[in-house]
DNA sequence: CTGTGGATTTGCT
DNA sequence: GCAAATCCACAGG
């Protein structure tokens, strides 16, 4: 028999399918740095609220794998963080409060989504590399030029392909409060036990590459790269 | 299974 | 100008 956090994770949230899962995670939950958040935001539910002529969906999917990439207040600092040369048009929002969306384009085609860490003023993040769909299967398969019946690793196994999934983009969602109740996008705790994780080199960086600031679920079939990094 | 190259926007030197 | 916290198609073993 499995271990209990080898179970469907899906099990966990078919008792709400048109509403809001859980509770939203509170703006003291990301005040730390962002090495102490990441293994605690493994098993939350990223959230994404959309609204078209059919009314309210909720787009949303259970976090497996993350990455830290600290401030330029550590020593020594983190060269393969984008704020380590301090503020920019592009990464200011990792200079404000905690519990911000940090929404950068990469390589021209893709968006890669971040949580804002730290006490205002100091700019740690964590990127969201990888999620378990568990609401709007159909639309994420739709969103990412899928078949109806793609596999959940194919839908959001990956930074850039899981912000495909969910429609978000920096235009529509950088700087956005993840912690307001109003907020389309959100983070939420449905009570879903902390699971078992592994501690790896970040990946798709060229500095720091030894760091271990991967964090992911072991063994969880969503969590991007070769099976060897999960 | 592994490795290679192309697509193509954005921020910063 | 160029490099980038990526993804995908395709070639070859």
């Amino acid at each position: 028999m499995g271990s209990f956090w080898q179970l469907p994770l899906a099990m966990y949230s078919k008792a709400k399918r048109s509403s809001l899962p859980g509770r939203q995670l509170l703006r003291p939950f990301f005040e730390s740095p962002p090495e102490h958040v990441s293994p605690r935001l493994l098993g939350k539910i990223l959230v994404h609220r959309t609204e078209n002529e059919d009314g309210t969906k909720y787009i949303a999917g259970r976090i497996v794998e993350v990455e830290a990439y600290l401030g330029p207040h550590n020593t020594p600092p983190d060269p393969a963080s984008h704020s380590h040369r301090g503020p920019t048009p592009r990464n200011v929002v990792m200079f404000g409060p905690p519990g911000y969306a940090y929404v950068y384009a990469i390589y021209g085609r893709y968006f890669c989504m971040n949580v804002t860490c730290e006490p205002p003023g100091l700019a740690g993040c964590i990127l969201i590399r990888a999620l378990e769909p568990l609401q709007g299967v159909s639309q994420m398969a739709l969103n990412r030029s899928l078949q109806p019946g793609a596999s959940p690793r194919q839908l959001t196994s990956g930074p850039g392909r899981l912000c495909l999934a969910l429609g978000l983009t920096r235009p529509t969602h950088n700087a956005l409060d993840l912690c307001d109740p109003a907020s389309p996008l959100q983070i939420r705790d449905d009570g879903y036990p902390a699971p078992e994780l592994i501690v790896t080199p970040r990946i798709g960086i060229s500095a720091a590459v030894d760091w271990p600031l991967r964090f992911a679920v072991r063994g969880n079939p969503c969590v991007s790269g070769p099976r060897s990094m999960r």
